[in-house]
DNA sequence: ACCTGAACACCGTTCAAGT
DNA sequence: ACCTGAACACCGTTCAAGT
């Protein structure tokens, strides 16, 4: 064969390939997609500069594909858009998170996301020197909530006894319902804890 | 050689090598935790089940090692307290946590720690069904800022134009500064939203 | 019971050869 | 420029052989 008329790759068609295959569950390796396009592992370096690359391709096409641009508005309503967005978009690709959370984000559409957060925190009110640091806050929860995503159905399993807490875990709710009630409970509590700091804190009249 | 008179490994031993390799930031893996404890890869499959098993045996090692146990006491400091020591712990780890963030809690000791969290809760007059849900909310919080030690110094890099965000980044903190300042606001936040839950949803009288 | 050494299937990556 | 196939160093795991 060698060099075929028509490319049979692409960084677009890698993207998309790399995606399917950690969707599927299947562990993810460059073998593994080199099968499922249908392909050698080496023609990949044609278009790719190697394994952490092709994970880099994916956070960009998932959050191009999957992430709900959010507009402008008053930080009371952008906040909880925001944390719900990114969490749509983690929950369609929950295997992936675990490979890209230890990595720098430079993703212009992320970025992007930020700076209306930042822009909307500063005119809501709050102290220009808290906001990179709420922000912070903010990315942390989406991350641990995103991980919270990909975790096994029982979290938590308590092989002693407990006093409060196997009694508690019982009546629970357990997958998907648990990790959504969390969730909401989770941004209730950011919400009115920026609500209170706002109060304490923040400019009048900004 | 074969089998010396006394034992050249053991499952502690191996946890604390495995430990050692992981703090000194190389990559973990069979062979070169091998390397490290002068043995043969396959030497190490007399003590212990595989690669995931060792990871696990490195969790368990890290918790009976660096986690400060947190006694009974009322939430308000309790909830602090918890958060603050498995802060502590992860930072003496950042490399593991990537490692263990997509597995079952069963940990003896983290889950005595959550139940200590549950029985406080309780006691403190949070409704029952809530409990489970906040020790969710506090978990994912515990990760996210776990995760935010291990990842590089400049979280945020912008390569567009930003309005604010860019701005506000440049006067901002970094490194451990930044972080250890985010995760103190992000306790008073958790705190405070914990105290105004309780005022709308408590029980009198606990 | 515990360690070695050989063997295995697999991994990510490089590179010469073909079009 | 883009793909293949051979080659490489390395990975995790199994297993027979030695004490």
């Amino acid at each position: 064969m060698a060099r075929p008329k028509v490319n049979l790759l692409s960084t677009d068609r890698i993207a998309d390939a790399a995606l399917d295959l950690v969707d599927s569950g299947e562990p993810f390796g460059v073998n593994a997609l080199a099968r499922r396009l249908s392909v050698t592992p080496s023609s990949l370096y044609n278009h790719v500069d190697g394994r952490d690359a092709i994970v880099e391709l994916m956070r960009r096409r998932m959050v191009e594909r999957d992430l709900d641009l959010v507009a402008p508005q008053p930080w009371e309503a952008l906040v909880p858009a925001v944390l719900r967005a990114q969490r749509r978009m983690y929950a369609r690709h929950p295997q992936l998170i675990p490979l890209i959370v230890d990595k720098t984000i430079t993703d212009p559409l992320v970025i992007e996301q930020y700076d209306i957060l930042a822009t909307a925190l500063v005119e809501g009110g709050f102290p220009a020197g808290d906001v990179i640091a709420i922000i912070g806050v903010l990315d942390a929860f989406a991350i641990g909530f995103g991980l919270d995503l990909a975790s096994p159905a029982d979290v938590w399993r308590p092989d002693i006894e407990t006093r409060t807490f196997g009694r508690l875990l019982e009546g629970a709710e357990t997958g998907d319902e648990r990790s959504d009630h969390v969730f909401e409970i989770g941004v209730d509590m950011l919400l009115e804890s920026l609500h209170a700091r706002l109060a304490r804190t923040g400019i009048r009249d900004a």
